[in-house]
DNA sequence: ATGAATGCAAAGGTTTTGCACCCCC
DNA sequence: GGGGGTGCAAAACCTTTGCATTCAT
């Protein structure tokens, strides 16, 4: 297979924060990542087609969070001849592989998604900065664990978004 | 001003659990709710019209979180002479008065809407019955904020859906 | 070859907008 | 009377679907 696509994070904010160290080497999630979609179309009995292989590239390639449309539209400044239904048949393929995760972020609350590497976490939305922060707090996934059961429910999934502001813009 | 609206829930659901007795008057909270949205208009130089209090009306009367076009098919139905326009425009002014909030449910994501009537609570939604329960946890409240600080962050609003089961429907 | 995937265009659905007419204040 | 509101229809968008063609295996 060709070249290899990066996971590209920003290592700064533009509220001048530095990001923490992430523990994941990033070039290695990407490689991982197409890597287990190989292994899914395969699995399937489904084909490695040259404009899947061009939109999983936009995918790890975007920075952060996205919505289809916005992948949509990347790969149809960067590669004409693809359409936007192949588009969204890819991007929701990805998502029945597990390979993107849906997420609840932005103000309005649009559902976005993001690449799925590492473990489950939750966000902070800084409305300030407009950066979307991960974070986990067992504590927290402790609590609800126990609330849930209390009110007599299994919980299954969650999510958890902050919107807050950091303290670097306002000085 | 016309007759009074019903702020109607359920009082068991679908799994057969009883909803824990609501410690508002619902009659008050229609009548209450009215007066804020008179209130809003006037202060904003905006008018009272036939058309948005039946809309008005509509979204009272709804039983739980819906989404715009519920309302928008439901007002057509009871309204002919309504078209989707005035809805939208209609709901979209609810929401910045404030007297709709935004929430985060469905299990595909979809950003619903509820009357906005007594306090902050996050929500616990129901796989089995499709039912959408209300919690509040100050003790989860709290690690929020202490995690905002710690991260340097000042929180402002924040979702938090729990997916889970009910255990009634599983036997 | 053979089933899957693509491209294109058309359809479907939701939400917004423009504009003439109407009505509340 | 005047500025907001409404209705209608058209437009904008996003997303899905049908179908003939092309491609991966």
């Amino acid at each position: 297979t060709a070249g290899t696509a990066m996971l590209k994070k920003p290592s700064s904010l533009p509220c001048g924060r530095q990001l923490p160290a992430e523990g994941l080497d990033q070039k290695t999630d990407a490689i991982a990542w197409e890597r287990r979609l190989t292994a899914h179309l395969a699995s399937k009995g489904l084909k490695n087609s040259e404009q899947r292989l061009k939109i999983a590239r936009a995918v790890l390639g975007w920075l952060g969070h996205f919505r289809i449309q916005d992948i949509a539209r990347k790969v149809q400044e960067e590669h004409a001849e693809i359409g936007p239904a192949t588009v969204y048949r890819a991007v929701n393929l990805f998502m029945e592989a597990g390979l993107l995760r849906e997420t609840l972020v932005g103000d309005g609350g649009e559902t976005v998604f993001e690449v799925a590497v590492g473990g489950h976490h939750d966000h902070i939305v800084c409305l300030d900065c407009d950066h979307i922060f991960e974070f986990h707090d067992s504590a927290i996934e402790e609590l609800q664990e126990k609330l849930s059961a209390r009110l007599g429910f299994t919980p299954e999934k969650h999510r958890h978004v902050i919107y807050a502001r950091c303290s670097y813009k306002s000085r």
